[in-house]
DNA sequence: CCGCTATGTTTCACGCCTGAAATATCGCTC
DNA sequence: GAGCGATATTTCAGGCGTGAAACATAGCGG
């Protein structure tokens, strides 16, 4: 028993090579499906997909958000969420108001433009990954996202401490 | 059967809502490592992930690459690639010289210190994903890596007509 | 009430990334 | 060998995203 370079944290086995393998092909899917996501709201609506991000955050959400809470739900920086929300403002997309009871803080809404403008690009974005993700069989889709259930829980375990 | 809002491309049934949510668990499981990794390597390597992207790239071509070959490797625009490589220049970790035969182009190869400083990244890299990927089983691992071959194959085929 | 720490927000410099325009060269065709 | 479409590269404006610095306000404990 000298000098094996072992590392065995979770695997009987060495993790291998395969590991990396597995994180390559998992963000080459991801990376294909966002570029594609970012292409078609840029050409079939002009917008973007943070822009996208932040009005679906906020339409679960018809009271509001702060910016915090919305940096913290998008986990983006603060700085991020700001300039997002003020281009959105500035086109009428959402109404940021003084929240009461605090005055750092303010309160971002959905207006009903935005509301429509959301709906809209919402309903062909749920399309477009329809179309993309819905060549796998509904077994297949099943397994798959609890399989990346798994890993995001042994990730944030990792991450945790 | 009047009015079924069908829309049954490849699933025997609707793909439905869990389309949308398998793509959001796999966006999201790709963001927290990306950002972890890129937060690992800006901290302990004073680096950066697309830096990190080109010196991979350049190891598995001794003999070098066009500037053009290394954007399509890396998925990325041309003028991106520029920038990443002249950086990389003045950094004394790749060099870039003209391509015999053909007076448009450049040829990109690591150097001797490029190669030595990648072997030391891309350890540590290799380890960190280990670390975060290393929580499923080998056997989960594999089926994970399996499905989305799969949900590769089948992205490819929806974007290639 | 006074400090002090925590929280909310903004600003800024910097890096990544893209798409389009501008150049330069190639290589093929007539 | 002149023309021309294809390819290689660079430049640039513009959007995203970050971390750190600078403020303002909250809220708590003494």
């Amino acid at each position: 028993m000298s000098g094996a370079p072992l590392r065995e944290k979770h695997d009987g086995a060495l993790a291998g090579r395969d590991t990396l393998r597995l994180w390559l092909r998992l963000l080459s899917c991801t990376t294909v499906v966002e570029k594609e996501v970012k292409r078609r709201l840029s050409q079939r609506f002009g917008t973007t997909l943070p822009r996208f991000d932040v009005l679906a955050a906020l339409d679960r959400r018809p009271e509001g958000m702060t910016l915090s809470a919305l940096s913290r739900a998008l986990l983006v920086s603060n700085g991020n969420v700001t300039g997002l929300a003020k281009q959105l403002g500035e086109d009428g997309l959402v109404a940021i108001e003084p929240l009461p009871g605090d005055r750092r803080a303010s309160l971002v809404r959905l207006t009903e433009a935005g509301a429509e403008h959301f709906a809209q690009v919402s309903a062909a974005h749920h399309e477009w990954i329809d179309d993309l993700l819905g060549g796998l069989s509904r077994a297949q889709r099943s397994l798959l996202f609890d399989l990346l259930g798994a890993l995001k829980v042994s990730i944030a375990v990792e991450l945790e401490p």
